[in-house]
DNA sequence: GAGTTTGAAACT
DNA sequence: CAGTTTCAAACTC
């Protein structure tokens, strides 16, 4: 058994973990179901993940010296951490990690493209076989021969995998499956460790096909098709995505499933996630990939409302899934039906834990105690809904739809529960300092009402007892606009007032026939076509060079109502882009998600880089490297802690070279001041010069007298001036007047 | 400091 | 929702 490093995922290229979405073919039945996973010519050629997605470094070469029928049913392939993957036989197993006993074959023909990406070509496309193109491990049993790959890597760097015509058509029913179990197990190890869609194939698995889990990460992601869902539903493959995460080596637990289906194995390598991915059908176009995409997409494995002969319902769930954040996923819903995954709650809720997973994307919520020790999980605005199935038993696996966890709970980091507090603070200050903040007098304890960082107060107008009750429940950043209800103040975000400078210009200008409330018509205009710093410091203008600005306690009306009409036209103007992720999410996160083609994500110019978050599922960049693992990203942070330490390292050394200098002025001063005589010039003088250039020529002379080589010459005078120099040292702080005797 | 690049926002 | 335009910030030289 070839165990595939964790370090590799490091070395991947990136796109493999790009996986926004995936290419499942969902097309009629085909003519050859191919169960037997005969191996067929397959033109498919790979799906590419994105535009450079075949840049794919040589890190992982898979061989087979199998012929080509040969490899089709019999995937031969070794894994090794070396650059290179080379076939042994064709009855090689390559497993990752114990792989599950799965017996159902999965066909596929797996190659290596030119581009070294793993493919497993489709032979031919049918309905029940999807295009999957799986970065991590993927564990294949075909015809009892498990094959495992390994694509470890990153988002982007994609290995693709093309189901072979497996001729069971997911919506044909489970009969059919089971009459040609092709089965496949996708195992995706490394890279990203947030959320991040993996490669889904159609996994066609029988109910016993669970292994045991003991995965300390794992993420569940479904794909679905975006463009497209079948009357019969569509095809999903889930597959546990093994994290690279922190060199853990736990046992990555990998579940396939389509609907009411799941394949699982389990691999010692990394933990492994769940990703959703979406679907787009017959496209071969390129996806434009972003990191932790789309947690809407998350679909997780079915497991209520089974039907217990059914052949598809086996569940399989990775073990301390939890671990560091990781989250295995599994959606609740009745399996029954291959069609679309719908969420049922065939069972009632338990009181239920809330907690935050690691992944920004998750609200985990577990209940407090089940029967089936199910662990309820939401997510947040998704209409699925998720549970966990949690077991204190280690056992391995029985084929029982269960989890096979080890203390899932217990290895993953403290889950918090999400109290989603809002911070707020409402400090008493001297009403002395606020200066113009106040433009009227609050009240006679001077209380000023400030907010936690960032937030400034901009427009008190009432009484602070008015509103202090309610800041409590305001969520940092919140605005507290004049008139909107009975709050008076106005409470903006320094980062977000920029938001408001155009707006307010474009208001306070409103000879451009801006729709102010009020229709204020005014030729002022706050300063410097509306970008102020005083502004956007959500401060008034004050010793600025600004002209005509409104942008002070003058123009409190005009200014407060070019606020309100900024509100009026977005109400979420003054939201934080920039902030906590959704509810129970920890991480922080972009709200509305960049939309970057060119820069990679990797520059200033996104604001998600710029605000030192990853970019998230929110996003529409193209070709992002803003995700954790990715190596540009870490390059350039490696580079920016550099440069900051540099920076700080000179400061460091300016302050103390400054300090000391001052501190010799300081303590050379008195003695000066004095006339102590310590400093050079004091001692120094003339007559002391005069005497040591009189030792120096005589000892110059004495060097020609005896007819001593220049080197010598030189060198008796470099010592004589060094024995003058200790007598001025030694004489500076005896007498005031040194003398020097030759 | 000028010119270019880039992406968000506004607009259609 | 997609395409285009505008504009300011970021970036490069």
């Amino acid at each position: 058994m070839d165990v595939v490093s964790p370090e590799l995922n490091i070395l991947l290229p990136d796109e493999i973990m790009d996986t926004e979405a995936i290419v499942m073919d969902d097309d009629p039945p085909a003519e050859s179901p191919a169960a037997s996973g005969q191996s067929q010519p397959s033109d498919d050629a790979p799906i590419p993940m994105e535009t450079d997605v075949l840049a794919v470094p040589e890190i992982v070469s898979l061989c087979s010296d199998a012929p080509p029928t040969q490899r089709t049913q019999a995937l031969t392939t070794s894994i090794t951490t070396d650059s290179t993957l080379c076939s042994t036989t064709s009855a090689t197993q390559l497993l990752l990690t114990p792989s599950i006993a799965s017996s159902s074959p999965l066909t596929l023909r797996p190659k290596l493209s030119a581009n070294h990406q793993i493919i497993l070509n489709k032979v031919a496309s049918s309905p029940g076989a999807d295009t999957t193109r799986s970065p991590g491990t993927t564990t294949i049993t075909p015809g009892g021969q498990k094959f495992m790959v390994t694509a470890i890597g990153k988002s982007g760097q994609s290995i693709v995998l093309q189901l072979p015509h497996t001729g069971s058509k997911p919506g044909s029913g489970q009969g059919e499956a089971k009459a040609n179990p092709q089965h496949f197990k996708v195992l995706t190890i490394g890279g990203r460790t947030d959320l991040k869609p993996v490669m889904v194939g159609q996994a066609v698995s029988s109910a016993s096909q669970i292994s045991t889990l003991q995965a300390q990460q794992l993420k569940t992601v479904q794909i679905a098709k975006k463009t497209q869902v079948s009357s019969a539903g569509p095809i999903k493959f889930i597959i546990t995505k093994a994290v690279n995460n922190k060199g853990l080596t736990a046992q990555t637990s990998v579940s396939n499933v389509i609907t009411g289906r799941v394949l699982s194995t389990s691999s010692p390598v990394t933990p492994p996630r769940t990703i959703t991915l979406s679907e787009t059908l017959s496209s071969n176009s390129k996806i434009a990939i972003s990191p932790l995409k789309s947690p809407s997409k998350l679909t997780m494995v079915s497991v209520a409302s089974q039907v217990p002969n059914s052949p598809q319902k086996s569940v399989s769930l990775p073990l301390n899934m939890a671990h560091l954040g990781q989250q295995i996923l599994v959606q609740q819903s009745t399996a029954t039906s291959p069609a679309k995954v719908v969420s049922s709650h065939s069972t009632p809720m338990k009181p239920v834990q809330t907690v935050t997973v690691g992944g920004p994307q998750f609200k985990t919520i577990f209940p407090l105690s089940t029967s089936s020790n199910v662990q309820q999980i939401q997510v947040p605005g998704s209409r699925f809904h998720y549970v966990r199935l949690v077991t204190a038993t280690t056992g391995s696996s029985t084929g029982q739809a269960g989890s096979h966890c080890t203390n899932s709970s217990m290895t993953a980091k403290p889950m918090v529960v999400n109290t989603a507090q809002v911070r707020m603070s409402v400090p008493i200050i001297p009403a002395q300092t606020m200066k113009q903040v106040v433009p009227k007098p609050l009240t006679s304890s001077g209380q000023v009402l400030t907010t936690q960082t960032q937030q400034r107060l901009i427009m008190p107008a009432t009484p602070l007892p008015q509103i202090q009750p309610n800041l409590t429940n305001l969520p940092p950043g919140t605005m507290l606009a004049p008139g909107s209800g009975n709050m008076g103040y106005t409470v903006l975000p320094a980062h977000y007032v920029t938001q408001l400078q155009q707006s307010a210009y474009v208001t306070l200008a409103s000879s451009s026939g801006f729709p102010t409330p009020t229709g204020i018509q005014t030729q002022a205009r706050l300063p410097l076509n509306g970008y102020c710093d005083c502004f956007a410091n959500g401060e008034f203008c004050q010793s600025c060079n600004c002209t005509n600005c409104f942008n002070n306690l003058e123009h409190e009306t005009e200014r407060a109502k070019a606020i309100k009409a900024c509100l009026d036209r977005n109400p979420e103007a003054f939201k934080p882009k920039i902030g906590k992720g959704k509810e129970g999410e920890s991480d922080r996160r972009h709200s509305k998600g960049c939309n970057c083609k060119r820069s990679g994500c990797l520059k200033n110019y996104c604001e998600c880089y710029e605000a030192k978050i990853m970019c998230s599922s929110t996003c529409k960049c193209v070709g992002c490297k803003n995700f954790e693992e990715s190596p540009e990203r870490k390059t350039l942070m490696h580079l920016a802690d550099a440069a900051e330490v540099r920076v700080q390292q000179q400061t460091a050394a300016k302050t103390k070279l400054s300090s000391q200098i001052s501190d010799l002025f300081t303590r050379t001063t008195p003695a000066i001041t004095s006339g102590g005589g310590r400093m050079p010039f004091t001692f120094v003088t003339k007559e002391v010069a005069e005497a040591t250039c009189e030792c120096l020529l005589e000892q110059a002379e004495q060097a020609e007298l005896i007819q001593q080589p220049q080197a010598t010459a030189e060198r008796m005078i470099l010592e004589e001036f060094g024995r003058c120099l200790m007598r001025i040292i030694s004489s500076a702080g005896k007498t005031d007047c040194p003398s020097i005797n030759c």
